[in-house]
DNA sequence: GATGAATGAGACTTCATTCAT
DNA sequence: AATGAATGAAGTCTCATTCAT
C-alpha cells in the first residue's frame, strides 16, 4: 500500500523537526565545531545520508536553525507593534527577552556562541544584523516617542544590555540573579526610571 | 661556537612574539577553528613543526593568548584602586573599557567570540569567569560606596553592558556608534546621571 | 532502498578481514611502527579513513590482530585437555607449537617481534603473558603427572625452548632445521627420553 | 690555552661513552621507537646537534650499541677456547650467559627487542646472526666431541633455550625463576646428565 | 666541540560529504 | 525515503636531521 502525498509529506516534516531538535541541543552543548553530522544523526535516530536528504550541508543546517530567529523577530515586533504606551512597549521588550532566554535556552545559546563565530555563517551573520536592526529600531522608535535625549545611543544600550545579559547569564547560569537583573531593568526602564532620568 | 644563552633567549622571545602576533590575528579574523596551525606559520613565516616548539598544541598557543587577560585585569584592578571618588572610578572603568576594546580589538573580539564557545577552552572559562568576577566585584564596591539600591543588579547591569556593547561593536565596527554610546554610559554613570536615579 | 543489514554486515565482515590480513603482513614484514595505516590501506585497497571506521587506531588494529592468540591458547588447551597420556600431551604440544608455527608464519612472526617491544602495547603484554602463563601451568602438569624432579624448572625450560627455537627460525627461515630440531625435541620428549633422565 | 689533541681525544671519549651509555638505557626501557634523540640528549646532558657529531644518525648510534656483541662474542670464545673439557665448556658457557643477563641486563633487553624488529636495522640483523653462529658453532663442537647424536640439532637447541630463556626473563622478571632454571641446565648439560640420554 | 632554533616529511586521525544499493 | 560504507582533504602533531653561530 503506498503511502499518500500527505503521509510522505508528514514523515518529510517529522524527520526534518528532529533533526533539528537534535542539533539544536548538540550545537548548543557542544559548539558547531564540536558536533558531528555523525553524532547529529546518531541522536535523531537517522543515518548520516538520510540528513544529507533534508540539509543540503552542516552550514545549511545551522543556518536553518538560525532562521527561527525571523519567527522571534516576528513575534517581537508583533506583540510590541499591539502596545500603546511606549514605557509599557518597553516593559514587554523586556520581559519577552528574559522570559524567551529562559524558555528556549539551548537556541539562545547557539545564536549566542554562534554571532560571535566568524567564518562558520555569513548567513547567520546576516541574519543576526537583521535582527538587531529590527530590534534597534524599536527600541529607537520608543525612546524617542518617551522623548528621552538621543534615543538611538539609549536604543544601543539597551539592546547591548540584553545581549550582555545572556551573555552573561549563559557563561555562569547557576550563579547569575536572573531575576533581581530584570526587576532593576524592568524599574529602570519604567516610566518614573526614565523620567528621573529626564529631568 | 654556540650562540649564548642571551641570544638563544633573544631568538626565542622574538619567534614567540611572530606566533602569537599572527595566530592572535587570525584566530580573531577566521576564528579558532577555522585558523589551522599551518595558516599560523605561514602568516609567521615559519615552519608548522616550529610552533610546536614555543606552544606545545593549537589549545596551548590560544591559552597563551587568553592569558593577556590577566595582565589587563591587573591593570585595570591597579588603576581603579588608586582612584578614590567612586564616580571617578566609574569613569575611569568605563574609558578602559572603551579604550582597550579600540586598541586591542583582536584580542577583544578573540575574547568575546571563544569565551562562548563551548568545548574549546576549559582554561579560557576560566580565565574569563575569573576575570568577570574580578569586575564585577569592583562594580558591587562601587555601587555600595555610592550608596545605589541593590548594588550587586546594579553590577551586574553594568557589567553586562560593557559586554554587550564589545559584542556589538565588534559585530558591526563600520556602522557602531562607538563614541556616542559610550559619552551617554558616561552621563549615565555620572555622579549626577546617578544621583538623579536615587531620588 | 538500503542494503539489509545482513548485506552491510557482510561488506563490513569482508572489509575487516581485508584490513587485518594485510595488517598482520605489513607488521610481520616491516614491523609495527614500519608499517604505516596508509601502507596498510593502500596495501588492502582501501582509503585510510576507512581503516578508522573498522579500527578505531592504529594501536586496536595491532591489538586486534593480538587476540587471535587466545584462541591458539584455546585450540591448544582443548587439544592437550583431550589426551591422557602425559608422554602423548607432550609430543602433540611440540608438534602444534611446530606446525603452527609454519602454517601461521606472519602472525607467529608479528607475535614474537611485539611481545618484546616496550611502549607499544600494554594489552599485547597482558595476552602475551597469559598466554605465557597458560602454556607453563600446562607444561608443569604434565611433567608433574610424569613425575620429573622439579617440574616447574622444566615447564620454564620447555616453554623457553618454544620460544627461543621461534625466534631463531624467524630469524634465518632459509636455513633452520626445523625438522630436524622438532624430532630431537620429540625425542627428548618422548617416554624414553624423559625416562633416562630419570634414572 | 688551548687543549692538547690527547685532551680532546678525552673529551670525545667521554662524551661518546656518556651517549652511548643513556641511549642504550633509554632504548631498553622505552624501545628503539618510543626514545627520540632528544630524549637522549636530554638524559645524556648535551645537545641534541652535538649527538650527531658522535653519531652520523639514530640507526647508526644504535648499531655502535650492538656493536658491543662483537666484545661479548669475543669474550665468549675466547673463555670457551681456553677449556679443554666439552662438559665444562658447556658449563661455562651456560654460566657466563645466565650471568652476562643479569649483569647486562640493558643491553641484553636490548638485543632481544631489537632482534626480532624487521626494518629498523639491517647491520643488527648481521651482527646478531654473526653472533648466533658463532655460538652455535661452537655448541655443535662441543656437541660433537661429545659425541652426542645429531649434534647440530642439539646445539640450535641449547641455543633455543638460552635466547628463550632470555626472552621470558625479561618479559616478567619479577617471578622468573632463573636460578632453579640455570640450575637445572647445568643439571642436564653435565656429564651425567649428557651421560643419561646417550645409554 | 657545542648549541638549540629551524625544517619538512610523514604519521595518525577526523569528518563532511558522496554513493551504491 | 533510507542506509552506512567509502572517500579524501585537511588538520594536529612528532621527530630525525640540518645549520647558523
Amino acid at each position: 500500500m503506498p503511502r499518500t502525498p500527505e503521509q510522505f509529506e508528514e514523515i518529510r516534516e517529522k524527520t526534518k523537526q528532529k533533526i533539528l531538535e537534535h542539533s539544536l541541543r548538540l550545537f548548543a552543548e557542544k559548539g558547531y565545531h564540536g558536533t558531528s553530522i555523525s553524532d547529529i544523526a546518531k541522536a535523531a535516530g537517522i543515518s548520516k545520508g538520510l540528513a544529507y536528504n533534508y540539509f543540503e550541508s552542516k552550514k545549511h543546517l545551522v543556518e536553518s536553525i538560525f532562521e527561527q530567529i525571523h519567527e522571534i523577530s516576528n513575534q517581537f515586533e508583533k506583540m510590541i507593534a499591539e502596545i500603546d504606551d511606549p514605557y509599557e512597549q518597553l516593559r514587554q521588550a523586556i520581559v519577552f527577552t528574559f522570559d524567551y532566554m529562559k524558555q528556549n535556552e539551548e537556541f539562545w545559546r547557539l545564536y549566542v556562541s554562534l554571532a560571535m563565530q566568524p567564518t562558520v555563517m555569513d548567513t547567520a551573520k546576516k541574519i543576526t544584523a537583521d535582527f538587531g536592526n529590527r530590534v534597534f529600531k524599536m527600541f529607537t522608535g520608543v525612546f524617542r516617542k518617551i522623548g528621552v535625549p538621543n534615543p538611538k545611543a539609549e536604543a544601543y544600550i539597551l539592546a547591548g544590555i540584553m545581549d550582555g545579559v545572556s551573555l552573561e547569564y549563559f557563561f555562569d547560569k547557576e550563579n547569575y540573579p536572573l531575576i533581581s537583573v530584570k526587576n532593576k531593568l524592568l524599574e529602570k526602564y519604567s516610566k518614573e526610571g526614565l523620567s528621573k532620568l529626564m529631568k
